[in-house]
DNA sequence: TCAATAAGATTGTAAGACATTCTTGCGTTA
DNA sequence: TAACGCAAGAATGTCTTACAATCTTATTGA
């Protein structure tokens, strides 16, 4: 028998499409950073009882996607420039080891899966659908960070990634940030392709200090 | 005002409660890896009712601390040992760059409270309570994190550090293994008080590798 | 205008209920 | 005898209802 292969089925229960519903919500902006959740309101948008949203919300609050203030109830947190900046400086530490690890061990297969990842990009960047830019950027990077050999890499990177969709959305929208990603997604799959992990790890870190300085400047607009 | 300090006092909650002291006993291994968690049980044990209890466990779940499968209810994860390799690999990345960061921006007080931490690991050592090992090295490491300047990093590795508790604790009852690392805390210990940042980060590369070996090595006792 | 108070809204927690699903032990059959 | 199937019991998933505690907001009075 192999162990590492998971045939069980899991049910997709109520709270689990719960949770998926709002977590894809606070993602895309649905609720913008500072608006507060309110559960009766929840419950009638997603037709489940209080129970079930509530335990969804906890698990969203384990996340850090919602922040739960006692007596308060649940609301979507506001990222500080501060706070941005060191999620990103550890995205940054994973995620430079992860597309290094994944230039040494990624299949053909795999590669050719990036490569198309990488077409939808470019295509969002010429429609200029800013939400399609920010999804297929992600489909992107969750092919490489599947191929880079560790799981709990992956995950952590998730999370953070997730905490921090919302300044992603901002900066693609603007001027020529998504062509620029888009010269920067390419060397780094170019490397990958190549198999050049020292390559890859520098081109992942352009990328990232190119994408943290046009957060800033997003962030900057805003306030 | 100064908007980094919160003052907001938030009221330990039933929930609240009941989280700690269910991530407190997973931790100490009251619930060995493989066991499960009956809802009615537990809420016999804790005195709170099923939808308080539910909640708590829909946030452990999130943190990974347990798992859940629809229908079957919650149980302790058993860690194989690729997984917990990939979590020491990843800990590794960053509690390397953490301890390095802490060389460089830690305050003299903190380097004493690291001195005390570090006496209470010697005590612990020398008493050979093998919890008070775990609780006492944990507390040391707590205060590096606390002060390499990024709340993301303390975070990412708190959650990763208490899924491998359990090997923690079974490594640190190997023979000597308590005396080896103390060693090598106090190489840590040495070069944080010292400012320098790159014999932290070796010291701390070392100690980890030491970790890993011993952990693999507990494991393999037992299986 | 400001402060105090009261009404309304929201959350925290509990209890009960029921359908669904899993586990387990027993009996049947090949 | 062993394997299969079935039934009873246990546990979970979900919903409804309920109520106290707390927060918010509007009103009132100074």
């Amino acid at each position: 028998m192999n162990p590492g292969l998971d045939l069980r089925i899991t049910p997709r229960t109520v709270q689990q499409q719960t949770i998926e519903k709002l977590r894809l919500a606070i993602i895309a902006g649905v609720f913008p950073p500072g608006s507060r959740l309110v559960e009766s309101q929840l419950c009638a948008q997603l037709g489940v009882s209080r129970p079930s949203l509530r335990e969804a919300l906890r698990s969203l609050q384990a996340e850090r996607l919602i922040e739960i203030i006692p007596n308060r109830g649940p609301f979507v947190p506001k990222l500080s420039w501060e706070e941005a900046t060191e999620i990103y400086d550890v995205r940054e530490l994973l995620e430079v080891v992860a597309v290094g690890r994944c230039a040494t061990r990624i299949t053909p297969e795999q590669v050719k899966e990036l490569e198309r990842a990488l077409k939808a990009f470019e295509r969002a960047q010429k429609s200029r659908d800013s939400l399609e830019l920010v999804t297929t950027a992600a489909e992107f990077y969750a092919i490489i960070l599947a191929n880079c050999g560790n799981a709990i890499l992956e995950e952590v990177h998730r999370g953070l990634v997730a905490r921090i969709s919302f300044f992603r959305g901002r900066s693609m929208s603007l001027e020529g940030r998504a062509e620029d990603s888009l010269r920067e997604m390419r060397d780094i799959y170019d490397a990958i392709a190549a198999g050049d992990e020292e390559r890859a790890r520098k081109a992942a870190q352009r990328h990232l200090d190119q994408a943290k300085a046009a957060a800033k400047h997003a962030m900057e607009d805003e306030a």
